[in-house]
DNA sequence: GTCTATAGAAGGATAGAC
DNA sequence: GTCTATCCTTCTATAGAC
């Protein structure tokens, strides 16, 4: 692969990516990716064979960002506490940067849930759930969890981290009725959540 | 307007908003939307002009009925934690029976954020908002709630109910690793969310 | 590897008969 | 009010020249 081929197929790559992030797989056309690349429709085919191919390939690549978020969480030598301040800080600032994906992610994969099935069996939950566990059996003991409700505790993190920014549309218009601003909020959000979650799992 | 007229109008209606919530504004086809009412697509246009009146309607009534769910919350003569174990119970239940509404809203407001401020021109925001301020500015001493953090707070109850709803296939395809089932997660979460809630913001 | 031109299919919308 | 037939546009995908 030449040096012209990589700069191309990148190209088409990160426009593919804009386009279908802000218009989905529905949405987007071939001939808008093709415009933003600044190149011809026969050119995407060239590369990714069809519309289904270049959509795969973004997905994949956007999925294993935000889940590669996730997995410092799990082997980081931190108290659970420490963790939960790390997370939210960490994971609300790749937000702030990418605050479109959620709502991609969301969608895409309601509209076709193998996709995100597809995905994970390729990473080993089993076993980054049982390090945890393990990681800390001690300490819940000092904390409001057991392990029966640590699927709450979970959902409830990734909710509060990720919901604003999926919801923005509405949260923004509901702020801006309130004199609230959107990029405040999500900044004070990093601590709020953190203190919120600690103060729930509190004895 | 005559019984027929009534009758068939709705039943493209049903069949519309079954389709759009399934496939979104993007994806769905006015020809599913025919087939699923068993009857032709001319006829779809002759009710509603286009696509667009069509996809209109039905996003309307549902942004309406999701919002209205919330509304009992501000002006129930009910403590601020009635309120809060009110909410999680009524408005999960009506998430469990209507599971795909969440994922469908964010996407459709993402796609197009007009659409919800256009919606919410109609509802008299900053007269709930003074309403529930005024109704609980006592209890809220003896809570850790400030006039400053109610936006996150509200922000974080709607996280906590909605989420798991509109990620639910990721969480599902979690679950399924784990061995846990969706439906009895979420009839737990009515309780859990709550909790969560209440502790959190005690002092 | 990149372009132009076009095939081929699908979708929204309308005309016109009944 | 409902149907059949069809127009017209748009979109994915490919053929073929350079």
């Amino acid at each position: 692969m030449t040096e012209n081929d990589r700069q191309t197929e990148e190209k088409i790559f990160e426009s593919a990516t804009e386009v279908f992030v802000a218009k989905g797989m529905d949405g987007a056309r071939m001939q808008d990716i093709a415009d933003l690349a600044g190149i011809n429709k026969a050119l995407l085919h060239y590369y990714y064979r069809t519309k289904d191919h270049l959509f795969n390939a973004v997905f994949e690549k956007i999925a294993e960002q935000m889940f590669r978020k996730f997995s410092p969480v799990f082997d980081a030598n931190l108290s659970l506490e420490e963790k939960i301040r790390f997370f939210f800080s960490e994971h609300i600032s790749f937000l702030q940067k990418n605050p479109r994906l959620p709502g991609f992610l969301i969608n895409e994969v309601n509209r076709n849930p193998e996709r995100i099935k597809k995905f994970l069996r390729n990473i080993e939950i089993e076993k980054l759930w049982q390090t945890l566990l393990s990681q800390h059996q001690e300490e819940m003991k000092k904390y409001n969890i057991t392990n029966e409700t640590i699927p709450q505790l979970m959902s409830s993190i990734a909710a509060l981290s990720v919901f604003p920014f999926a919801a923005r549309a509405i949260l923004e218009a509901l702020f801006e009725r309130m004199g609230i601003d959107f990029k405040e909020y999500s900044e004070q959000r990093k601590e709020y959540a953190a203190d919120f979650v600690i103060r729930a799992i509190s004895k």
